[in-house]
DNA sequence: GGAGTGATGTGAATTAACGCACAGAGAGAA
DNA sequence: TTCTCTCTGTGCGTTAATTCACATCACTCC
């Protein structure tokens, strides 16, 4: 049973009575569903119908398949009204991913979003692996570093992240703060792991502290605030994440060399989709209150 | 969703997951599978799939057309298999339609094949009208009289119904037997109804009985033999009938001349389905013995 | 790092499907 | 009857779909 067209022109001469009448509504000449049913029947082995000058009447075989014929059509119809229909709601799944220092960021702006479109279901995914939007493992990711540049995605800016040094109120308290890069020597300080990482301020580290004085070292952000907070040293955090808690002293301000500028990054088949669309205004009106000035 | 055929396509490219692969089951080439893709992906403005370089990942809308199109495949595939396979078997209905006056030969057959077949019902019509296997309105059809030349009928020969005439036992006491033709004036006779009869042994009773010696007339032939058995008066009746009822006598031996052929119909369509030709050698069996010799 | 493999994507050539026109056959009405 | 209307059926020309060929890309294995 290859050739569904030919089933559903066997269903609908079933239906109608007559090769003419089925035409009509198939939009097709009276002689295409002639050779359709012909070569069904071919195929089959079996008649379908009895032809006579006033129609076709189903046969036994003929009436089963419009039996199941007719449940098919009723199907697919139910299925386009749906699929058409989904493009234009938002609800499903909406899968965002980042890197995860953003999470204290995205998660509220993730749940807000949620629960003003309670038929969605939001996936927020972290990791160490880089979430491919070609292959749909994500709808939304937000990037950092350099612009990306993948022919089917679609980027925009999203803000720009503002990091610098800070310590917390014990390290202070024992250590005092440098004053001159050149005190760098006599300090601890928290750093990143990973020694290829692309974002300027770690690689400013890299460059200006002695790799002896980097006494603790992780991939995340979370984990490297929380060695600051506990007065391992000094470390890089976001000043708006740095806002959120409490004791922490910042060495010195914010350079502009270290801003991290974040992308919004969307594939080209979904960027349309009302979904997408509805989830990238939300997003960049929370954001509004990030942005430095 | 016209176009069922691209259903089936991007059913099994969301079944096995590359155009190639689908292309490969389907036995065409991968720019159909594409072109089939697209299209039905511009019908109905949502994106099916996300593309990239190692195959086709369906999106939650590719996903739901996968299950509804996995249940029309399946649905197709028993219809197919049902259909096949209903040819090569004897179920069903089988639909036998001929003139009443051949009930009481044709009943006993009907009864008998339709135990042989559990799985078969068995339809006998009987009635003014014909019924035309053209319509599908019957498998098989017993015609009589000259030999029918319907173009999509298959025609042969079944056997050759003997008639004479009959009176009752009761009849003969009382008015005695004509010992020649001119003796019908004396008589009382039972004769059919419908003037523009072509029955054989009708037409000669028309020719050589007078009309004012038909005192019953009937269209159904065992009303006329009840006529007969309660001494009514002369008239026709099979020389099979005639003998399963008690108290008849041969008023003259049978002529050749009185003789009705009797044919065995069947559409062209459905003659070459086991169905038919299991009760055609079934039926052709048991009347071996209604033969005159 | 480079060749090899297997995938998608696209324009040109080919083929198969389609529409057109007309013939034939019943059914119903004048 | 004869006329008309409707529906099926078929050969032929055309269009649209398919195949073919080649380009491209991503990943893997030497």
């Amino acid at each position: 049973m290859e050739h569904w067209d030919e089933v559903r022109t066997a269903y609908n001469v079933a239906r109608i009575g007559t090769v003419s009448g089925a035409a009509d509504v198939l939009g097709v000449h009276h002689a295409t569903v002639i050779r359709h049913i012909d070569a069904l029947e071919e195929r089959l082995g079996v008649k379908l119908f009895q032809r006579h000058a006033r129609g076709y009447t189903p046969t036994e075989a003929g009436s089963d398949l419009l039996r199941v014929a007719q449940a098919t059509a009723d199907q697919f119809s139910q299925l386009a009204g749906r699929i058409k229909g989904r493009g234009n709601e938002v609800s499903g799944e909406l899968v965002v991913t980042s890197i995860g220092g953003l999470s204290h960021l995205l998660v509220p702006v993730l749940a807000d979003f949620q629960e003003d479109f309670p038929g969605l279901t939001v996936r927020y995914l972290t990791g160490d692996r880089l979430f491919r939007l070609e292959y749909g493992e994500a709808h939304v990711a937000v990037r950092a570093g350099s612009v990306p540049d993948q022919p089917d995605n679609v980027v925009q800016p999203f803000f720009r992240q503002e990091f610098t040094l800070y310590a917390s109120e014990s390290y202070v308290a024992r250590h005092g703060l440098p004053k001159t890069e050149g005190d760098f020597i006599s300090h601890r300080f928290i750093g990143v792991d990973d020694p290829k990482t692309r974002a300027p301020f770690a690689r400013w580290m890299q460059d200006n502290v002695p790799a002896d004085n980097i006494i603790f070292r992780s991939g995340d952000v979370h984990a490297q605030r929380r060695a600051i907070q506990s007065g391992a040293g000094i470390g890089f955090t976001s000043v708006l994440q740095a806002a959120e808690v409490e004791g922490l002293v910042q060495v010195m301000p914010p350079k502009p060399e270290w801003v991290a500028p974040l992308w919004l990054v969307t594939h080209m088949d979904l960027h349309r989709t009302t979904k997408v669309q509805a989830f990238l205004a939300f997003l960049k009106d929370r954001s509004k209150a990030w942005q430095p000035e």
